[in-house]
RNA sequence: CGGGGUGUAGCGCAGCCCGGUAGCGCGCUUCGUUCGGGACGAAGAGGUCGUAGGUUCAAAUCCUAUCACCCCGACCA
């Protein structure tokens, strides 16, 4: 491609909206451009690049005997009203004012209606169906760039099996087409597993890419693979201290001392001897929850133990107590007490009195709060031992990529979408469903794969395999030589763009150039020219190399051909 | 939906407090010079100041409403 007559309106500056490098680098190269919240076109080089992650999408779905369709992103409501779930995604369905439909949020009403009455037999099971098309979600809040949009592009699989063992078939099928999907793309990706039941299934798994910008927080393990969403995962701590003497308790005024923080600077003692009490209200009752020092405790743990639950008012802590946060705390306190199972045995610990400026020490957990029921509540923190092989477990932020679940039987049963076994007995057919999402595996590339003069394209990502920058096409030399190698790319099968424009000065090109991200960049320029030579630089490295002209495809072949995937 | 912020030329911004001819940098057009890391000179084009209403002799500026976008939170199959 000729840069003179693409469109590829890069930016010199930052626009002001785009916060994370992504983002901000999808603007620059002129990729992507925002329409409204949540809304991108995709020009010509995004695009491009869209279809090389469909391509290998694509090429890894087939490989496991997947068959593409092409879907309708408007669907009418009525088919989404059979599995209820107009009403679970709410207002994150779009609808149609003028008539009645709905743009669709993922497709497996669609796939099970195609399914149903057609694949009647265990005969024609087992089946792959996906497609790589829009999705439409009424996010209430669209961020960072591509990456949470209303409309975004999703490749969606759907599995269709006569058996749960067979439905575990075919998710291994996806599994391992996964991970060739997201090593083929280069992306530095981790797999979570979740027990989760939301949409009906039995197991599922996310693919994530560690960012600043995700959504999600985790705990992850490099040395052993172990990752867990922060809500449950687990870790193994030191318990609270446990002193062979034990004194009774004792009352300390505390003056304003509200936090742990303050009163471990007050009494001059560690985190580790104060105990932190948090009350909720589960089923009108009030509980008090004690945590080991400052852990936060871990609302999804404590919901999984209580049921439902929120936080007590202020004006409710002092009814139940008798004072306010910051002062109370586990001895005299009437009503049910959960604390976290680093403070079993634990004694000789400080936390509130029930009573404004004043704590309690010389707490023994089993002779002074012998109602206390144990669980595990905290909130891992990175840092902390990993429960599988003991390194080190890392929390940090991370987007999800893909997730592949078995869904099992919830909208064949719903939608009637039923098979006859070999003994002429109806049964629903077990379903797995598997998304990934298109425009997230380019901006996680791009997280990953950038520096301060732009992105860094791996050889499969790429939009294109070199960039040929002509340094100044007014000299005739230059201009020869430079389509003269442009002819000769093209002819050997290498994908270019070949910055043929006559105004641009050099600095401006290779600028250009760095921030568009080509693995290699071919610079013609006028001295070397003169000594038969060109220049070759890798962008990834930065080093460059100078090439006689007769011996550019030859070694084009050495370097980008055997150059990572 | 709660909290905070921003809307002025294609992009990045100043002007607003204290009302009085709408500005700067980049980009764009033309000409000349330059030509290996975002050149220089000269001459130009380009804006209903988000929108609607109000106050005023006069509104980008003050008031009210509304819309859009960004950030934090809530939400997230």
């Amino acid at each position: 491609m000729r840069q003179s007559k693409t469109f590829i309106p890069t930016l010199k500056e930052v626009p002001s909206d785009a916060t994370i490098p992504s983002h901000i680098l999808m603007l620059r190269t002129g990729m992507v451009r925002m329409v409204g919240a949540g809304i991108y076109s995709f020009l010509p080089v995004g695009y491009k690049m869209i279809k090389k992650v469909s391509e290998i999408i694509r090429e890894e779905m087939d490989a496991i005997g997947a068959q593409e369709f092409h879907l309708p992103a408007l669907n009418p409501k009525e088919i989404w009203e059979e599995t209820g779930r107009v009403e679970a995604f709410g207002d994150t369905m779009f609808h149609i004012k003028n008539r009645d439909y709905v743009l669709a949020p993922t497709h497996e009403e669609i796939m099970t209606f195609h399914a149903k009455g057609v694949v009647k037999s265990y005969k024609d099971l087992p089946q792959i169906w996906y497609q790589i098309q829009t999705k439409f979600r009424n996010e209430p809040r669209p961020r960072s760039g591509v990456i949470r949009g209303r409309q975004f592009l999703m490749k969606d699989a759907y599995s269709f099996d006569s058996s749960f063992e067979n439905l575990d078939k075919s998710y291994d099928l996806h599994d391992k087409a996964y991970r060739k999907i997201f090593d083929r793309c280069g992306l530095k990706y981790f797999v979570v597993g979740a027990s989760s039941g939301a949409m009906g299934g039995s197991k599922s798994e996310e693919f994530m890419v560690k960012s600043e910008a995700g959504e999600d927080t985790v705990a992850y393990c490099e040395s052993c693979g172990y990752a867990a969403n922060v809500e449950v995962a687990a870790s193994i701590t030191h318990g609270a201290p446990a002193h062979n003497d034990s004194p009774a308790i004792f009352e300390i005024p505390t003056p304003g001392v509200k936090s742990i923080d303050e009163l471990c600077a007050f009494l001059k003692i560690n985190e580790i001897e104060t105990a932190k009490s948090r009350v909720y209200i589960s089923s009108e009752k009030p509980v008090l929850v004690l945590m080991s020092g400052n852990d936060e405790v871990n609302e999804t743990k404590l919901e999984a133990v209580l049921g439902d639950l929120r936080p007590g008012h202020p004006d409710e802590l002092k009814e139940l107590t008798g004072a306010d946060a910051g002062s109370i705390g586990p001895v005299g306190f009437k009503g049910r007490i959960i604390a976290d199972v680093r403070l079993k045995d634990a004694n000789k610990l400080y936390s509130g009195a029930n009573k404004n400026d004043y704590h309690i020490g010389g707490i023994d957990m089993n002779r002074d709060v012998p109602q206390a029921e144990y669980f595990d509540l905290r909130t891992v923190c990175s840092g902390e031992t990993c429960t599988r092989c003991g390194k080190n477990l890392e929390v940090f932020k991370a987007i999800e990529l893909g997730h592949i679940f078995k869904l099992g039987t919830k909208y064949s049963d719903a939608m009637g979408a039923n098979f006859l076994d070999e003994e002429g007995k109806d049964h629903p057919i077990v379903m797995g469903s598997y998304g990934i999402g298109v425009e997230r595996v380019l901006a996680c590339f791009i997280e990953q794969n950038n520096d301060e003069r732009g992105i860094v394209w791996s050889k499969a990502l790429s939009p294109f395999d070199v960039h040929l920058l002509g340094l100044n096409m007014k000299k005739e030399a230059v201009a020869e030589a430079s389509e003269k190698i442009y002819a000769e790319l093209k002819n050997a099968g290498y994908d270019v763009l070949f910055d043929d424009r006559l105004d641009a000065q050099a600095g401006f090109k290779f600028n250009d150039a760095d921030l568009l991200g080509a693995p290699l960049q071919i610079i013609v320029g006028e001295k070397n020219l003169q000594n038969g030579n060109l220049e070759v630089k890798v962008r990834r490295t930065g080093e460059r190399s100078l090439i006689p002209l007769a011996g550019l495809i030859d070694f084009l072949k050495t370097t980008f051909d055997s150059m990572p995937a």
